[in-house]
DNA sequence: GTTGAAAAAGATTCAAA
DNA sequence: TTTGAATCTTTTTCAAC
C-alpha cells in the first residue's frame, strides 16, 4: 500500500502559488520582498507560502544554471539503450550514474529501456564516453545515438 | 566573420571560481556570505565572482526547481521528428515554441531533423498534443515517440 | 493564513592596498 | 583582484489579528 503509483501528487494552489511560481522559477535570486510587492502581500506572506511549497516537494530546490559550452562541453547527445533480456535494469542505471557526462537518466517504453542526455567536450570525448565507458557495462545490448547541433529553447513545464 | 561557430567560447576558470560554481549550481539562494567562508575569501569576492560569471555567461541565470508531477504533469515523452524535404526548419521550430507542453527543442543530425522533450498532464493530454497540437504544423512528415517511465535522475554538467 | 515590526543576516558599494 | 567597513536591503521570526 500507499506506493509511488498510488499516491495522487497533484496538490491545490492558489493564484498566489502560481504567481509566485512564476516570478521565482525565472530567478530564483529575486527577493522575497520583490515578489511580496509585485503580489500585493507582505514578506512575510511569500516567506511562508516559499516555505510551505518546499514542504509540498512543488519546488525541490534551486540552482544556477551553468553554461555547458563556456564549461568546454560543445557535444550534446541523446541516446536510445537496449538492453539484453537478462539484464538487470537497476544495476545498469547504478553503472550510467557513475558517468559523469551522462546529465540525464530515464526508464523508458518503446523500443528502448533506457534513455539518457551526455554532454561531453567534443565529438572525441563522446565517442570514448560511448566506446569505452558505455562499453564496460554489462547489459548493454545496442544504444543509438541522437546528436544534437543546437538547442533551440529549454524551459520549465508551464505554472498552469 | 565572428560567427557564433567561429568562437571559442571556452573560459579560463581558477579553483575559486570552480567551487562558487559547484555550491551555487547546487543552491542558487545560499548566502554569497557562506560561500565566501566556505572558499575562505571575503564575502565581496564573492560577490564579484558571481558577477563575473554572469558577465561572462559561464551562469545564464537561476531557477527554483519545480517537480512536474506535483503540478499535474505525469507524462514525460522524447519525440524524434521528421521534416518533408522541402520545410523550413526555423518556422517549424517557431511552431514548436508556441507549444508549451514541449519543454525543451534540439536541432539535431541523424535520422531526425529535430528533437523535442514534452510534458504533458496525462497520456490523453501527450496524445492531443501529439495528434492536435503537433498535426497542425506545415512541414513535419512523422515523429517517434519514446515515453519515459520515470525519470532516474537529473544533474548538470560536471564543474571541472 | 496574513500582518507589521524588530532583530539578525546578507548584499552591495567603495576607497585603499 | 581582494579586502574591510559602511550602508542599504532582505530574511527571518513572532505576537497579534
Amino acid at each position: 500500500m500507499n506506493e509511488d503509483y498510488m499516491v495522487n501528487q497533484n496538490v491545490q494552489l492558489d493564484e498566489l502559488d502560481e504567481k509566485i511560481l512564476q516570478l521565482i522559477t525565472k530567478n530564483a535570486r529575486i527577493p522575497f520582498l520583490e515578489v511580496a510587492r509585485a503580489c500585493g502581500v507582505s514578506g512575510a506572506a511569500i516567506h511562508q507560502r516559499v516555505q510551505r511549497l518546499l514542504n509540498m516537494e512543488v519546488i525541490t530546490g534551486s540552482e544556477f544554471i551553468v553554461n555547458p559550452q563556456k564549461l568546454g562541453y560543445n557535444t550534446c547527445a541523446y541516446m536510445g539503450i537496449y538492453l539484453d533480456k537478462q539484464s538487470n535494469d537497476k544495476e545498469v542505471v547504478a553503472k550510467l550514474d557513475e558517468i559523469p557526462e551522462i546529465v540525464e537518466c530515464h526508464h523508458t517504453t518503446g523500443q528502448y529501456a533506457i534513455f539518457i542526455k551526455i554532454q561531453a567536450k567534443t565529438n572525441k570525448h563522446l565517442k570514448k564516453v560511448i566506446d569505452t565507458d558505455l562499453q564496460n557495462i554489462d547489459g548493454i545490448a545496442r544504444t543509438e545515438t541522437f546528436i544534437s547541433l543546437e538547442m533551440v529553447f529549454k524551459r520549465q513545464v508551464p505554472v498552469r
